[in-house]
DNA sequence: TTAGGGTTAG
């Protein structure tokens, strides 16, 4: 409970009393002005001290600003500023609401609503401002005060209620949409007679953060005037919610619209571009962004955001150039980079860029981690991630989450200590969740053990009941163990759910920049006969040189013949077999794949590379594989 | 003088 003087303060006598009021007035807004150009405690201390000799700490102007810049530059309220505020005598709802907003800002909820109280007791009115800083601090913190924020929002809207300003409707929508109860803030905004730009977008926020883009969307076709803020916070909401190609098309429209572009919008088209993974919209963002005059290299956020969508799209040359030249890093770029090095396999430079980074002063985070003890695991680095592991709690006091522990898993999973990784997940401080599992899951394919698979895959049909992956990952390690009686149990299990089976599909950009897909046994293209024959050749050479098909990735019970055929018809291989006919030979072909990279299309690749010189990256969804020279840059470890 | 959009993740 706050404490607060209610007495009157006896020292009533100003100590320049003969100041005529013109003059008082204007000292009284030099030393407001004055206080505004305040960086710091000392600095604030010292004009207080001068406040003090002019006799001004009475007055309530003056004391107001003096209460807020001591909150802006982050004094604990009961430090300094209460006792300010007991020796004003006679005090307004401003100085009032200033103390209170100094104990939102400082996120105690509960004392600035007690002072609120108490403010009324004196019979002081509420201004808009004390509504919004209260109903701000109700939706910041770790506690979700959402009970606070009804009540004031009850004394609003209640008996002899208040009238307040949009901005105090505004944050309502916002605390309650941030404390989770989007029905309640779009109860309000349909309660609203007067609305801005800033109640609509909002909302559009809150709809796209719970994934719901239909409503998002709707409310911003309704929206009669558009700012950027509200097209970059729909652009946005696509590139977060998985759907990349239409946050390029909006950010086509805003582009038609004339809307301006700032950083935060170049971010989300940034990541877009990022998920589509194409070098064609890695270079047509770039050259926006320059345009806009955002270089990566001056502007952390956007050189973060670059950082990123580098890697994704196979150049991580590129991201590493970028991040060296960056006058300013941050944990994004540095995390970026990390992950970046480890999707594409170089776990030593992702290692020795950790260590570079706990020299800064930047301190890493789970992200950091995640990234870290991927590029372990990736590189067959047992001892070495088990080390990261310990020390990520002991020395840099980052909590392990399950997404860490999906990273340990994975880590002695891949070496082949299942028993290792199952009793990992038995003993976690955490629930596990699917990632996890999958994790686990996914060991027990490479090393063939489909004990251990049924144990995960249960616990992954509990957790993630409709998705098609984990049966389809389980019925595969029956198959390669020839257990066919389990596999036609997993198959009925689909069948009996009605799920559908995600269609392998491969994407490679050709010469002329457009993007061409394949799903598997796509005979559709219309070079699908040169596609076919140039793909016979490369095997005939091929198994020249030794290739043996893998006929164990062909999950069904059909005689070899059969299953070779259906390798060859693998969704990359076919694209592979297009980007040969059409990229020149000089370049590296690049591919990116929507599921995860089958043993034989991995064997293939490399010996691929090899007979035909060329360079080859694949994007799957785990990870990247560059093949040059007849090798893999993941060591076989995927 | 207070309110809306932000990058990294198996």
């Amino acid at each position: 409970m706050v404490f607060v003087s209610r007495k009157l303060n006896t020292l009533t006598k100003l100590s320049e009393p003969w100041l005529p009021f013109s003059q008082r007035k204007l000292l009284e807004t030099d030393l407001v002005s004055k206080l505004d150009n305040c960086r710091n405690f000392a600095q604030i201390k010292q004009l207080h001290a001068h406040i003090i000799r002019k006799g001004l700490n009475q007055s309530c102007y003056v004391v107001t600003k003096l209460l807020r810049m001591l909150s802006n530059v982050g004094v604990p309220v009961d430090k300094y500023a209460h006792h300010v505020f007991d020796q004003v005598p006679q005090r307004n709802s401003f100085i009032w609401t200033a103390l209170i907003r100094g104990y939102c800002v400082q996120g105690l909820i509960r004392e600035a609503v007690g002072l609120y109280g108490l403010m009324r007791m004196e019979g002081m009115a509420p201004v808009s401002f004390t509504f919004s800083a209260l109903l701000k601090a109700c939706s910041l913190g770790e506690d979700v005060n959402v009970g606070l924020g009804m009540q004031i929002h009850g004394q609003i809207v209640g008996v002899g209620g208040f009238d307040c300003d949009l901005v105090v409707w505004n944050t309502m929508i916002d605390m309650y949409v941030k404390c989770g109860f989007l029905g309640c803030g779009r109860r309000v905004f349909d309660e609203m007679v007067v609305r801005d730009v800033i109640s609509w977008t909002s909302l559009i926020v809150a709809y796209a953060r719970t994934g719901d883009m239909d409503s998002a969307k709707e409310l911003f076709d309704e929206l009669p005037v558009k700012d950027m803020v509200a097209w970059t916070a729909m652009v946005t909401g696509y590139a977060q919610n998985a759907r990349p190609r239409e946050a390029l098309n909006l950010f086509k429209r805003m582009q038609d619209g004339n809307v301006e572009t700032d950083e935060v919008t170049l971010v989300g088209v940034i990541s877009a571009c990022a998920q589509l993974g194409a070098a064609k919209y890695a270079g047509w963002v770039r050259n926006i962004a320059e345009e806009s005059g955002y270089r990566p290299t001056s502007n952390v956020v956007v050189g973060s955001a670059f950082v990123d969508m580098y890697s994704k799209c196979g150049n991580v040359e590129e991201a590493y150039s970028i991040f060296k030249r960056m006058r300013e890093r941050n944990v994004y770029s540095f995390s970026s980079m990390i992950v970046g090095f480890a999707m594409h396999g170089h776990a030593t430079e992702a290692i020795n860029l950790f260590e570079e980074m706990v020299k800064t002063k930047i301190k890493p985070n789970r992200v950091t981690f995640v990234g870290v003890l991927t590029a372990c695991s990736h590189a067959g680095l047992t001892e070495q991630g088990e080390q990261y592991f310990k020390m990520m709690q002991s020395c840099y006091g980052v909590v392990p989450d399950a997404d860490h522990y999906a990273c340990m898993v994975d880590l002695r999973g891949r070496s082949g200590r299942l028993e290792g990784a199952l009793q990992l997940i038995k003993t976690m401080p955490v629930k596990p969740h699917g990632g996890v599992w999958g994790a686990l899951l996914g060991a027990c394919r490479i090393h063939g053990d489909p004990d251990i698979a049924q144990i995960a895959a249960n616990s992954l049909f509990e957790l993630e009941p409709n998705s098609i992956g984990n049966y389809i990952l389980l019925s595969n390690i029956y198959a390669s163990a020839g257990r066919w009686e389990d596999v036609a149990r997993v198959r009925k299990a689909v069948r009996m759910k009605g799920l559908k089976k995600n269609p392998a599909c491969s994407f490679v950009e050709g010469k002329d920049g457009v993007i061409h897909e394949f799903l598997a046994g796509d005979l559709t293209h219309p070079r699908s006969s040169q596609i076919k024959r140039e793909l016979e050749n490369l095997l005939h050479k091929l198994k020249f040189h030794g290739y043996q098909p893998v006929l164990s990735s062909v999950p069904y019970d059909v005689d070899d013949k059969e299953k070779m055929r259906i390798l060859m018809a693998h969704s990359e291989k076919l694209a592979f077999s297009y980007g040969l006919l059409t990229v020149a030979s000089c370049s590296t072909i690049t591919i990116v794949k929507n599921l995860r990279i089958c043993e034989d299309c991995h064997l293939f690749m490399c010996g691929a590379s090899l007979v035909t010189g060329r360079k080859i990256i694949i994007r799957d969804n785990m990870r990247f594989h560059h093949f040059h020279d007849g090798a893999c840059s993941c060591n076989n470890f995927w």
